[in-house]
DNA sequence: TGTTAATATATCAAATATGATATAAAAAGA
DNA sequence: TCTTTTTATATCATATTTGATATATTAACA
């Protein structure tokens, strides 16, 4: 992993003290860490052609803030409140399926 | 949706009153569950041939009971807990795309 | 520039998901 | 059958995730 990516990581809050300690996550952890931030990206990529995060917040019931978050890898967001936001865009589970299949 | 899968659906804990009911979540809700639904079905599938309810726990510090939860679709289960224990049968994005994929 | 729209950050109480434990039920094998 | 293993169910304290709110920052544009 470069230092760039790391550098995103932990701003977002990942517990990634050092390269060593990233690497001591399990290669599930890291991977289910790279699902998010996929879901992330594209989430934001498909959410900006459509409408403004407060938009979509009304769509699915949830909060501004919880979409800024949701779009910028934040730790505090599930992978069921990306998912919920995806569908909320208008994505289908085959395109969801695609992004998490294109991790690794 | 015919009745079996509705009864399925209700034993576990979703909030299906009526069919009517049903029909009353967004399509995005629907979408949602037969996603986890699909995970919970192939998490079982892929463990039953490799390991034990207990051994999965164990290899992903889960428990048991919750391991059969997730295998059964119980409501209490998260996207979160499908993929990590999907990823802990070594399940890869890959695989773990075409199930969600094939919802729909 | 100034004004407005959009996005980001911080905090928090409430809701939800968690692993643990105990134990019941079912399946597998003697 | 009996015994052991495996899976399911129930409960619960803890941890995590949530939407809401307030507000700061940034972008867009007149």
């Amino acid at each position: 992993m470069d230092q760039s990516k790391r550098e995103r990581l932990e701003a977002q809050g990942w517990k990634v003290g050092s390269v060593s300690d990233f690497l001591d996550l399990t290669a599930e952890e890291s991977v289910l860490v790279e699902i998010k931030l996929a879901l992330s990206q594209k989430l934001k990529e498909r959410r900006q052609k459509l409408m403004t995060q407060s938009e979509l917040a009304s769509k699915m019931s949830s909060s501004q803030p919880r979409i800024a978050k949701a779009e910028n890898g934040d730790i505090s967001v599930s992978i069921e409140l990306l998912i919920r936001a995806m569908l909320a865009t208008g994505a289908t589970p085959q395109d969801i399926g695609q992004v998490i299949a294109g991790v690794g």
